[in-house]
DNA sequence: GCTTGTTGGGAAAGCGCATTCCCACTACGT
DNA sequence: ACGTAGTGGGAATGCGCTTTCCCAACAAGC
């Protein structure tokens, strides 16, 4: 017994299909009051569920938008996601999801596999990158978003836009302020503190690591203070352990070698609060303390991580918020209300918190 | 310009559309190699993507998997999703998202939304309820599933099937040993501890946490304990978190009741790690230490909280492997190999794992 | 040399639906 | 009473693709 078609419906309910089509699915035209009741009790009785594929075809518009994420257990995608998923069910259509490591040309493939599902909107979630090694890869993901664009297809990048994508139409940015905020956050740790700064940044050409780093050196600088040495590693959890490990004994050897002068105290900012989390982690296994021996901030805000001790000075972002701006950036609400519709979606906003992790102790 | 149609790149390559769809999506039959070369070049000069909708339209199969889950930005999940992600490419495949926050009728919806984008299959990862408030959204979501099946969908349900399934094709379950896993960390917990249980649980009926509950009352019987109270709360952090404040004020009370006596100090199983977080951070804000003042034990083992410190003494579940085996067990891999392709997905085993928040310090 | 396979390509019929025409019919206007 | 606008329904077309069926050409069998 395969499923039940609008035909059958029609048959049952003596109308025409296009009757039916009109009644069941919104149409301008309204049939009749005693017809339209005959038609829905007929596809009541069958258990009707309209074909979206067919639908999807005859109307070219899928209802579907297509969401594209490093690494979907990544509690920082996974907060974005939230926010598309969120929106997206207001908007009464489905996300699709693909996760790709970050790689360009896999980003480049679920672009491609999107369109072929005719996505209406395609939000691209993660981290762009000008790496060398990646420029024909990102040329041919920007050749495949500019002809998504041009068939009609709405993006948005949160972040940074895609290098060397060139059509504008339906194409959205949603701004994080990633440098702002590092300086902002480098200001408030300068005016706290006046030892050394580290910086644990992700692979060189990550444009979220780079910015935030920049924006971190200029705040120092900004403070009158020499720019912190960066090291760079994995984005994630590990690269942030591996780094640690590395500063753990860099800390140490200094403290065996100064005596037992605590004078140059190092602050780490990590790039990202996973990252955070894994230098913490390393420091510790080093038998160092946070903040005693060195203090630490990260970026984000994770929600997951905010019970961890010592709590974590980092810079809040509204995630969730981001991935609902994101996809109404790309909505077109049919018939809905004009009143932001089409507009750049507003910059976010963030929010340097300073917690325990920065606490200069005496 | 709009998307170029397979008729275009066969009227460039000057053959009959039936050809083009044979040579560029895989088809029994393959056309000559000059053919095939004129026309693969035609499609790569017009950029051709083929139009999924219109394909699963004709071969109605399309390519789809649906996915439900409570909440995407749950760790849990996440994990789950990850390891369902994983598996669809693995098989070509795109996963469709839906979040229901655990409501059965939401569930019920997704599901409805599923058939109609004709998923070729659906990966139900949220816990089943038997409240009875939820009795009759529970039976129209068995129903949907149902007609789901019955129209040839493949349905995987992690942990317990959902109540008043009665179609047995194309059902899968991927069982998760809850019960026992739970009773094997109360073993474990009573034989290194000879203080009161209490178990922090979710609301009454929800199957993964009745399970757990269940098990554990079952260690702790055949180590001959008493049964442990039970809390019932939300089944996330902010549940956790109260039960945790309330949990708190009774040992404090305790503690100035009977003198400094920390004779009956507490263990807590939380029933899940997100749980557990939000009950420690609870004792922690009340001014209580964890292992001093009481002992914690939660279950999942989430990959983002085994930084968290004291480190939490769990259970760990393959997340990422349970969401594999439900996928491939829905999968049907065309033409693929045949060694376990359509037998159950043999139970996932998880591991007690006792860490420093269940040390019973002297 | 003719039949019987066999191969390689095209024509055409859907897949399930939306939508554009078109037609019959009613309710007006003058 | 006749013409016109307006209404409510159906027939038919097409969305882009797959697949069955058919046909031509050519190989091999007697």
């Amino acid at each position: 017994m395969a499923a039940s078609t609008l035909t059958e419906v029609a048959r049952l309910a003596g109308v025409s299909p296009a009757t039916a089509s009109r009644v069941l699915n919104g149409s301008a035209r309204k049939p009749g009051k005693d017809i339209a009741e005959r038609v829905r009790q007929a596809a009541d009785s069958l258990g009707y569920i309209p074909n979206a594929q067919a639908q999807g075809l005859a109307k070219s518009s899928s209802g579907l938008i297509g969401l594209i994420v490093h690494d979907i257990a990544d509690p920082y995608f996974a907060a974005i996601a939230r926010g598309v998923q969120d929106e997206a069910r207001e908007q009464r259509r489905m996300v699709l999801l693909a996760t790709t490591g970050g790689a360009p040309a896999e980003e480049r493939e679920a672009v491609a596999a999107f369109a072929a599902r005719r996505a209406d909107s395609i939000v691209i979630a993660g981290s762009r990158s000008s790496r060398t090694e990646d420029r024909d890869d990102n040329a041919e993901l920007a050749a495949e978003l500019d002809r998504y664009c041009r068939n009609g297809g709405q993006v948005a990048v949160v972040g940074h836009p895609v290098v060397g994508a060139t059509v504008t139409e339906g194409y959205h940015v949603v701004a994080v302020p990633n440098q702002e905020l590092a300086g902002a956050l480098a200001a408030e740790l300068a005016s706290r503190w006046d030892g050394d700064f580290v910086i644990i940044g992700g692979p060189d050409g990550l444009f979220t690591s780079d910015d935030r780093i920049r924006g971190f050196q200029e705040g120092l600088a900004t403070a009158g203070r020499p720019p912190a040495e960066v090291l760079r590693t994995a984005f994630n959890r590990s690269g942030g352990y591996d780094a640690g490990l590395e500063l753990a004994a860099r800390i140490k050897a200094g403290r065996s070698g100064d005596g037992e002068a605590s004078a140059r105290k190092l602050c780490i900012f990590a790039v990202n609060d996973v990252m955070a989390i894994g230098a913490s982690a390393a420091l510790r296994a080093e038998g160092l303390r946070i903040p005693r021996d060195a203090t630490i901030a990260g970026f984000d805000d994770i929600e997951t991580l905010r019970d961890f001790r010592p709590a974590l000075s980092t810079v809040r972002l509204p995630l969730e918020e981001i991935g609902r701006l994101a996809t109404r950036a790309t909505g077109r609400t049919a018939g809905g209300s004009e009143d932001l519709d089409d507009g750049e979606p507003g910059p976010v906003s963030g929010e340097v918190t300073l917690r325990r992790s920065t606490e200069a102790v005496a």
